[in-house]
DNA sequence: TACGATAAACGAAAGCCTTTCGCTTTTATG
DNA sequence: CATAAAAGCGAAAGGCTTTCGTTTATCGTA
């Protein structure tokens, strides 16, 4: 075939066919995302420079689509739960994708901007010099681990039934592992949030 | 070659050469595997299952390399330090190790003790049903977030000169990545446990 | 002692994957 | 109107994991 009158292929036909593929398949390859769109694998070298970088616009797209909202009387606190909750909430709606982003630097425009109102959130609680770093670094963690475990095997942990009673015993009042998560995310971001408190407050006020 | 007088494979070797692969190159193939001991890949079969097997010896292994010590009289947040210490000092001697386990269920004892000492010191602490769960959960996310930070690139936030003021602020005076790494890490262990205390003592002291 | 079962190696091959290269044709630019 | 760039294609190189059949040494048992 010579070159179409209409292009075949546009970056976001190729994000979207992608974050089909991880949403179905938990990941996505070249000769796959080819067949879907019905174009031959190399032609996708002609809109983006290979693999990476199709993995890099789809931790855009996703972003994208869960904004938060930053209100401007808010205090730093709603700030913290709206912006954690929308990072989260872009992974939920795609668990899959998570595995595959962690090793990537983050250069997306609206990532970084996510992580910059972030910064300027806690440095309005009073953090300040390097503990503004360290409490990015542990809201990320925290973030981070949540999306993963959205992806994790329905059993993360597998304990046989000799052994383990307190483990086996605690799993068991958990319920179904979609609630399990829910219920850890939402207890989660409490403990995260308290322990910032006490850290600006290091004396009970 | 036929059958050798004594055998050229054994599971510890096994796991030292692939444990090695993942130390240089941040992954391993059966192909180098077979390679570093000197033997074909096939042969490899005849000792694990296969790849995934080799990944759930890895993790057992380094969890055994990195123990903690749970004394008698230790309350509940000397043992939850010392747990989630070493479980983070393991993936600091092998921090690529971390992004291949992540989507493995935990099967390895050794891993599951570790989890089950975490359950019982939480019992200790005070909660109760489904809040047992959902601490486990929260402390996993954070360790396994920090695990997966020690593989990250070292710039793991790469904003332009331009724009994201405060972000870039706050990283100048963060120091080198290890060191954010490590006193990000104190930090946020310190947060957990005071949140976690706070959840015991809804109303303060 | 003889013999069959098992263990542990091998080579070959199937079927994935990413990426590069050269070729063709259409479109846009100057 | 000519030429360069863009956008498709097919072929192929070089990885990867895993399966299969074959060979041979060892071990337990009759």
């Amino acid at each position: 075939m010579a070159r179409p009158l209409v292009p075949l292929i546009s970056i976001d036909a190729l994000v979207t066919a992608a974050l089909e593929l991880v949403d179905e398949a938990g990941d996505f390859s070249l000769p796959k995302l080819a067949k879907r769109i019905g174009v031959s694998q190399s032609s996708i070298y002609n809109h983006v420079s290979g693999r990476e970088e199709i993995l890099e616009l789809m931790r855009g797209r996703i972003i994208t689509e869960s904004p938060y909202v930053l209100e401007d009387g808010q205090d730093w606190e709603a700030a913290l739960r709206a912006i954690v909750r929308s990072y989260r909430d872009a992974f939920a709606r795609h668990p899959r994708l998570a595995p595959l982003l962690v090793l990537q630097t983050v250069q997306d425009d609206q990532v970084l901007a996510l992580y910059e109102n972030l910064a300027v959130a806690l440095q309005e609680a009073g953090f300040r010099g390097r503990d503004v770093v360290s409490a990015i670094s542990t809201i990320d963690s925290f973030a981070l681990g949540f999306a993963l475990d959205l992806a994790a095997p329905d059993v993360v942990w597998a304990p046989p039934a000799q052994g383990y009673p307190t483990l086996t015993s605690a799993l068991t009042h958990a319920g179904p592992s979609d609630e399990r998560g829910e219920a850890a995310f939402d207890f989660g971001l409490e403990i995260l949030i308290a322990g910032l408190h006490s850290r600006l407050q290091p004396t009970a006020s």
